[in-house]
DNA sequence: AATGAACAAAAAGGGTATTTTTTGTCTACT
DNA sequence: AGTAGACAAAAAATACCCTTTTTGTTCATT
């Protein structure tokens, strides 16, 4: 047995796609293991296991095999040009986009689309709008008490 | 005039909505303005600044107001909960979805939907899924030469 | 200057029928 | 084991028609 590369049947283990899904995207093109044993078995990478992972999660959340053709194919040519140990990197997979997360410090859309937008640019595009000398902004945002639960904040 | 609360010219201006649709909007309850002149001229919050911009991003994305009405419900429930200042935020929209990150440390979805997934998770699966003892994961691993263009690494 | 109402055009949603894509199952092959 | 091929069922995309939603424009009102 050969030491480097996933076998299909780790793969159907570890993603939860069936034989025929990887067989079937083997065929179409969607994820093709480039390593192959002298008996013309696949060996998947694990690049390959964290794309057909990622099409396992859309496919979960409902999108269909056609639109993540459509989206695959970004991260397919990401991953090779990433220098970061894949490992440092989280993802965010909805039927429009693929986002890549390092660490916690950066990220950045796979699309071509600016999905991404800070609330603090939006103050200083209000602020500029609004004339040079702006009010107290504090007065604009909704006071908080101490009532927050849809974000962790661990400070 | 009154001092707190941006009238529908600097919203059209910041936005780049039309009267029309804060107009309609307002109408149809998307986004209502708490404050109201003693004429009863519209004063929209910064939250409300907030929702509509991001209303505008999707719409830029080929996103339809009825899919935007949808999911803009949570963030409107979510922004008086919020007690970190919401300049500290950054948020990710798309017809799916909306984000919302906290500095560079946090993040949760406003859907109940678990969106964000760890590779290092994936890898503790796989390394499970291969046995007890994996073998040297690092040859699996891309290899990578200097030439990342996708992610801004700042180290 | 901002709002509201009325009309018409554009955009999007819902339904159905048809075609294409995807998957399961079975079979044979190495 | 793993692969490939053939057939049929399930799922998804496409096209079409029709209804609803959304937007621009114009006009009157405050």
């Amino acid at each position: 047995m050969n030491e480097t590369g996933y076998t299909c049947q780790q793969v159907m283990r570890i993603t939860g796609l069936s034989q025929r899904q990887l067989s079937y995207w083997r065929k179409t093109g969607l994820v093709i293991p480039k390593q192959r044993t002298a008996g013309g078995h696949a060996r998947y990478s694990f690049a390959d296991l964290l794309i057909l992972k990622t099409a396992r999660k859309l496919i979960d959340a409902g999108v269909s095999v056609q639109r993540i053709r459509r989206r695959i194919t970004s991260l397919t040519d990401f991953l090779p040009s990433c220098n970061i140990p894949l490992t440092e990197l989280s993802l965010v997979a909805t039927g429009d986009m693929i986002l890549v997360l390092h660490q916690e410090t950066t990220f950045e859309a796979l699309t071509g689309q600016e999905w991404v937008y800070s609330v603090a640019e939006l103050e200083r595009e209000a602020a500029t709008s609004r004339g040079i000398i702006e009010p107290k902004q504090e007065e604009l945002f909704t006071a908080p008490e101490n009532t927050h639960k849809n974000i962790a904040v661990n400070q």
